[in-house]
DNA sequence: CGGGTGAGTTGGAAAAACAAACCCACTCGG
DNA sequence: CCGAGTGGGTTTGTTTTTCCAACTCACCCG
């Protein structure tokens, strides 16, 4: 709520606002596998029923799940990522790719993707200009908006 | 703390675990940036300074940053990502792009990362295998360990 | 000596998260 | 028609976190 304190006009801070909150991602991760019911949400992300209710408005709220009824009487309702939702997707393969590398032994995945040219997915960020891999080095800041002062070399 | 409620084996979750606290990716933009002083980073990210602590704390212990004193007498500090670190530059770059596109009109972009080609970065996320952009229907789950159910269309 | 900076720690109030219970509409089995 | 079960939540009360301001400590500067 308080989210007024970063002096930083930032798309990585505003974009966190949305979906950084606790299970948001895991909802996100859930319902682009297709389970977006709020019994299979509760039980796969592990969040308190009053939590995902929560997240869930606002995560609708902010166009990234819509609900629809996948029966009327009974009303069942299923979430589903919307187009912003699914760009959202990226994210979370390269997360789960550093969190594969990083986080555990060697061949220790809990689940492998498959791409549709046949070979398990490993993500790879690249410059969609030159499509070179995304390396630190290969960075330069510019800020467009007040606010920023990148001091450190890392900018340079 | 009590992340133990989640059934689902997952790396992102477990990354979430680590990196997924209010402020932590904020602040490895800014040790990315090279603003890695203790006041730089409660002015830049926005967060309380004993949130800020624990946070740093965390992302030492884990092996994301590192501490590393600038100077001896007076005692000054300096955080600056480890190599896993740097490895997560990617996903906020992905999520920069995604703010920018989907939280910003047209052209309000309040930061632009130069690439080394020169261009302006866009990051796209691609497979290592075919070099083609990952999309939604391009993928198929496989569940590698138990607790893994996944039922709707997007996984088939 | 007095003031300022960097890097935190401490203490108490306010906000979230958590767990369990509850509710409602409906369906199904007997 | 009764009782139990399911899906999709809300309510209630307790435990954790967050937040904020103030404080500390070590040092440097004039």
């Amino acid at each position: 709520m308080a989210a007024s304190k970063d002096p930083r006009p930032c798309s990585i801070a505003d974009a966190l606002a949305l979906v950084g909150e606790k299970y948001s991602l895991l909802v996100l991760r859930e319902v682009c596998l297709g389970n977006g019911r709020f019994d299979q949400l509760v039980r796969n992300t592990g969040a308190p029923r009053d939590v995902l209710a929560a997240r869930l408005r606002r995560l609708v709220d902010a166009g990234i799940l819509t609900k629809r009824a996948y029966s009327e009487r009974p009303q069942r309702f299923e979430y589903r990522p919307t187009r912003a939702g699914l760009e959202l997707e990226p994210v979370l393969m390269t997360l789960m790719a550093w969190g594969d590398r990083h986080l555990r032994r060697e061949g220790e995945r809990p689940m492998v993707i498959e791409h549709s040219c046949g070979e398990a997915l490993v993500p790879v960020v690249t410059c969609a200009a030159c499509d070179r891999p995304v390396r630190h080095e290969d960075l330069t800041a510019h800020p467009q908006a007040p606010g920023w002062t990148v001091t450190g070399p890392a900018a340079a």
